[in-house]
RNA sequence: UGGGGCAUCGUUCAAUGGUAGGACACAGACCUUUGGAGUCUGUUAUCUAGGUUCGAAUCCUAGUGCCCCAGCCA
């Protein structure tokens, strides 16, 4: 049984080093980070990475992490997306305790730092329109020119810009920008825009506003606000980081935090853009947001994916500064090591095949002892109804079977899991040929799956009992994007969406002790993979949602066409 | 032709001037009342060229490749 961390606790990243550093150094006197989504979509795999280096550097460090709902830009942020944010944090594993903040917390702050800004001549308010202020710009290679703007009196900005605040202007009329060098190499720092003109319900503060600071004049400030001493963030703001610096240098901040930067996390056969799957769900590709075919962390909760085994992956994968691709297959292992340890086993057949015992007293019903966790004795065991008439997986069966083929076969004896030995002796077919029953007989010495002459059938396969099985309907997962790398070599994203990627299979039978099957618990169906209650399900109508198959190294056979070989 | 980053097994992360290592994937073997799990073994890597050094993935020089930046998004 394996119970151990999937890497060595003393492996340190280069975030961590630095904190370590400055904490022994005394540059800090204690760790404070912070995860600050904006609440402009789902959370996804790709924010587990964050929300656990975050959260987890503030936890090995003694530190805090505070959570900090970026709400800057009232156009495209909703509360239900702050809702499900704190949902997926908390479901994650994480707890911020009292430390919940919102940038819209800071906007009077902000607003007489800018103010501040204006009089000491270091911001202004420019009347260019949006295209202007991109020609004046200049480009890559290119100086930008000085807005005409941009020496006004400090009165007439002062002026401006709180009639700007008071809703005097149209959207886009005006903008507060900083005076910082139009002909800075870094285009960041070419007077870059601080307010603009948004007239806009905005979740929290309503239409309490008419300017929304952008991202650069919020995160900084607000950084400093709230304490934080390290800024963790993703690699396309590192230049930003001269910006942020910028202003936490020439306001009268509170603290001093510093940005640092690591790479995001890429999946294959996964797109974690918010765009592309907030298109995913608007365009009807996948049924919601917590479509179990989403990487968002509501898909794979509902998929079955514990958070144990997301959190043991994003320590699986580390943190550096390099663009990587991981891929998905490392993401699945750490959820099968987990979910091995801890999920019930259970029986269920997906494709039944009815299985009549001759020998086996008619109106008999036996209680099968069957363990509930082979990994793990302390889950105890449960009991399975045995009987004359059985379900058997159509796949563990075949009338012709090739060389490495060693489930049933006519005139085979197998073992059915924690019962007895069945031998095939007849198979019944319809008109068209289809195989619709197996006559069978069974070994009483057997019970419980063991000879007493010591003799061991190379296969053993899991049953129901057709008269105690309850119905359900299963739902089968494959990754939503064909291509490991979806959108690439000129193909359009769309294109690469795997048309299989659900397959809904009605008239499964699982076992009776699946009938109150906690929603989103996960258990491994014996023998095909792990599984767990949709939210869909209704008493007497179950729905399960595979969450992974088990590795099978026949199905594996098959795929390479080898099955065939003598 | 600007600025900022990054280059180590197929993938990902280590090695912080001293034997290039782990995990995933792959291959084989063992084991098995899940063809699962587990155990063992194996294949495969320092972007290139110079230089410094007893010794370089690591330091220096010059190249090459890839990523990000010209939103009133974050």
């Amino acid at each position: 049984m394996n119970t151990q961390t999937p890497s060595s606790p003393e492996r340190v990243d280069f975030i961590r080093e630095i904190v370590a550093a400055d904490l022994r150094d005394g540059r800090c006197q204690s760790v404070v980070t912070r995860f600050p989504p904006e609440p402009n979509g789902y959370l996804h795999i790709g924010h587990a990475k964050s929300i656990c280096l975050n959260f987890g550097v503030a936890q090995e460090f003694g530190g805090r992490c505070n959570l900090r709902l970026d709400d800057t830009n009232p156009v495209k942020e909703e509360q239900e997306y702050v809702d499900s944010i704190m949902t997926d944090v908390r479901w994650l594993g994480f707890d911020w305790g009292e430390h919940l903040y919102f940038a819209s917390d800071y906007f009077e702050q902000l607003y007489e730092w800018a103010v501040d800004l204006i009089e000491t001549g270091k911001a202004y308010v420019d009347d260019l329109s949006a295209d202007e202020i991109r020609e004046y710009r200049g480009t890559l290679t290119e100086p930008g020119k000085p807005s005409p703007w941009r020496d006004r009196p400090v009165e007439e900005s002062l002026d401006l810009f709180a009639r700007m605040r008071a809703g005097e202007f149209p959207n886009g009329a005006r903008v507060l920008r900083a005076k910082i060098d139009m002909a800075a190499p870094n285009i960041n720092l070419r007077d870059p825009i601080m307010y603009r003109i948004v007239h806009a319900q905005h979740p929290r503060t309503g239409d309490a506003w008419c300017v929304y600071p952008i991202y650069d004049f919020a995160h900084g400030q607000s950084d400093a606000i709230e304490g934080i001493t390290h800024s963790i963030c993703t690699l396309e703001f590192q230049d930003h980081r001269p910006l942020y610096d910028w202003y936490v240098d020439n306001l009268p901040v509170p603290s001093h935090p510093h940005q640092y930067e690591f790479a995001r996390l890429n999946l294959t056969h996964t797109v974690l853009s918010k765009r592309t799957l907030l298109r995913l769900v608007n365009e009807e590709h996948v049924r919601g947001w917590d479509d179990p075919r989403m990487p968002t962390l509501s898909g794979l909760r509902r998929r079955g994916f514990p958070a144990e085994g997301i959190r043991d992956f994003v320590t699986m994968i580390g943190v550096a500064k390099a663009d990587s691709v991981v891929e998905v297959e490392m993401f699945e292992h750490a959820v099968r090591t987990v979910l091995n340890r801890t999920s019930l086993r259970r029986f269920a057949v997906l494709d039944p095949l009815k299985v009549v015992i001759e020998n086996y007293p008619e109106g008999l019903t036996e209680e099968m002892e069957v363990l509930n966790n082979p990994e793990d004795l302390s889950a105890g065991s449960r009991s399975v109804p045995f009987a004359r008439e059985l379900w058997i997986e159509r796949d563990d069966f075949m009338e012709d079977p090739p060389k490495k083929f060693f489930r049933l076969a006519p005139g085979r004896e197998v073992r059915l899991r924690s019962a007895y030995f069945v031998t095939c002796h007849e198979v019944v077919k319809d008109a068209d040929g289809k195989v619709v029953e197996l006559r069978c007989t069974y070994d009483p010495d057997t019970r419980g799956g063991s000879a007493p002459d010591g003799r061991r059938p190379k296969a053993t396969l899991h049953w129901v009992s057709a008269e105690h099985a309850v119905a359900a309907e299963v739902r089968l997962y494959e990754h939503l994007f064909n291509s490991p790398f979806p959108g690439t070599d000129g193909r359009d994203l769309f294109e690469d969406l795997n048309p299989d990627s659900e397959t809904v299979l009605r008239g499964c039978f699982v076992e009776p002790a699946l009938a109150d099957a906690p929603i989103g618990e996960t258990v491994q169906f014996e023998r095909l993979g792990y599984f767990a209650a949709d939210q869909d399900s209704a008493s007497g109508a179950l729905v399960f949602n595979r969450t992974l198959t088990l590795k099978d190294s026949w199905a594996k056979l098959q795929a390479q066409g080898r099955h065939d070989t003598a």
